[in-house]
RNA sequence: GGGUCGGUGUCCGAGUGGUUAAUGGAGGCGGACUGUAAAUCCGCUGGCUAUGCCUACGCUAGUUCGAAUCUAGCCCGGCCCA
């Protein structure tokens, strides 16, 4: 493919359909499909695998062809209160097509939330309730101000799906489903594991890639976004819109974004994320010490700095990341001086940060005194529990002004001899203590 | 609906009447080392303002001096049959 268009292709791992490309055919391994249930499992593929009757051969053709804007599509289901890097990087791309003239559509998944994407599931995902969806989506829309252009007319369509889906009666219901087999479900990355795991798929789960499939109906769809495990649902919706007439959607696939363990995709759940809602410290803390080895993918998807000129020494990569990251989300000058106090309280001998003002506070008012340092630790949201603060303490976790603590039953009687200290525990958490 | 197997701490997975928050592994957290990384070694890993007191092996009752372990009912899942 051409690379005439380089914010299309940056950091992007896949763009199909492609004809005119063949580099990246996808090489199925030769899997002999599987024993149990005679199924090829060819993860995330097309449901109807072959050759697709789409009337243009490349996104480049219709992107430079078609003579409008081209509606670009982005789902996100509000399923948690806050959003992570891993969110931003179909965001960053919708931008790219905004900045490029084109309309991003975004889908608020409302009713989709309420089923929850089976993706990469291995169990059922709890159904959440309106309200809590509502709310979720209104943070969501928050926490996306500083990537989307809100403000330039005609480029931002913000969309829930409720609007479309929670119409749908049972003829339609009916014909969406009567689109694939079971056995094409069953083939999908997930079901396929737990149906040999014998762990419960649910019908009504069947139902999510028909819906996220009929939103590209429902809004015209010219391009969808996702992550690359998104292959098989924005497929659907190519099926989908053929169904219903339409100018099937082309589909541009991102990489998952590997956690802070460097291992796992980084989600909520398995805590090792970096949250957009977070502090700038507390963001930089935790973007100053992402393993090397995702360095260059978080450059690449997460940020616009040239990738050729980056530092040499890995240790100043992560910081010109971490302070190129905090800065896109807190400004330049919050991001700055979450960098000196990071350096100040991390750096051997710098106990003394010379700048505490970005150090979270904790006020003692909300303890009793005589105090316990592990209660105070517990009280701050530092530790879990206080029995982990105990154990934290004995473990030489916790200092206090510079000085570490290992006495558990530390007690306090004044609140006053702690005012302006910094708590630490271990290495990245820290909290100043004031009235 | 019937038969059968199963539901254990964050996850996986032992345990099948008896001192003890319950073997082991993974993960997580912390310490040392380092580049605040990785690798490695070591420690911790139910809760409680805690020399003690709670709550825990799907739920509820029961048997017993004593149950995660036995019984009954219920809930949930897998598989097979219909």
């Amino acid at each position: 493919m051409t690379q005439s268009l380089p914010w299309l292709y940056r950091g992007v791992s896949e763009i199909f359909p492609n004809r005119a490309d063949s580099r990246h055919s996808h090489a199925s391994p030769p899997n002999g499909g599987n024993p149990r249930t005679g199924l090829a499992s060819q993860r995330g593929e097309p449901p109807h695998g072959g050759g697709s009757p789409s009337p243009d051969e490349s996104l480049e053709q219709r992107l430079t062809e078609l003579h409008r804007p081209l509606r670009v599509k982005w789902g996100i289901d509000p399923t948690a209160r806050d959003i992570h890097l891993g969110h931003t990087i179909p965001a960053r791309k919708l931008r790219a097509f905004q900045d490029a003239g084109h309309t991003a559509v975004l889908i608020i998944g409302d009713f989709t939330a309420q089923i929850g994407d089976p993706t990469g599931k291995s169990e059922v995902r709890r159904q959440l309730t309106a309200a809590i969806v509502a709310q979720n989506a209104k943070d969501y829309l928050e926490q996306m101000r500083p990537i989307l252009d809100f403000d330039t007319p005609g480029r931002l369509e913000i969309r829930y799906n409720s609007e479309w889906l929670a119409k749908l009666d049972l003829a339609k219901t009916r014909e969406l489903l009567s689109t694939m087999t079971v056995g094409q479900m069953l083939a999908k990355e997930g079901f396929a594991e737990r149906y040999l795991k014998e762990n419960p798929i649910y019908l009504h789960e069947f139902l999510y890639p028909l819906m996220q499939g009929y939103d590209s109906v429902a809004v015209k769809a010219d391009v969808e976004l996702g992550g690359t495990d998104q292959k098989f649902n924005i497929a659907v919706g190519r099926d989908l819109q053929r169904h219903f007439g339409q100018l099937p959607q082309f589909g541009v696939l991102l990489p998952i974004l590997l956690g802070r363990d460097g291992e796992k995709k980084m989600s909520k759940s398995l805590d090792n994320y970096v949250g957009l809602a977070e502090d700038p410290l507390t963001m930089y803390s935790k973007l100053e010490k992402i393993p090397d080895h995702l360095l260059e993918q978080y450059f690449e998807l997460l940020t616009n700095l040239p990738l050729e000129t980056l530092p040499a020494k890995p240790r100043d990569r992560q910081k010109l990341l971490a302070l190129d990251i905090v800065a896109q989300y807190h400004g330049i000058e919050a991001a700055r001086r979450a960098q000196e106090t990071a350096e100040s309280l991390v750096v051997p001998g710098g106990k003394d940060a010379t700048d505490t003002s970005a150090i979270p506070e904790f006020s003692l008012l909300r303890v009793q005194f005589p105090a316990k340092l592990f209660y105070i630790l517990s009280a701050s949201g530092m530790c879990k529990s206080s029995s982990e603060a105990r154990r934290q303490i004995q473990n030489g976790a916790v200092s206090l002004g510079g000085d570490r603590i290992t006495q558990v039953d530390l007690t306090f009687d004044d609140p006053a001899e702690l005012y302006g200290q910094v708590l630490k525990l271990g290495k990245n958490k820290f909290v100043k203590l004031v009235p």
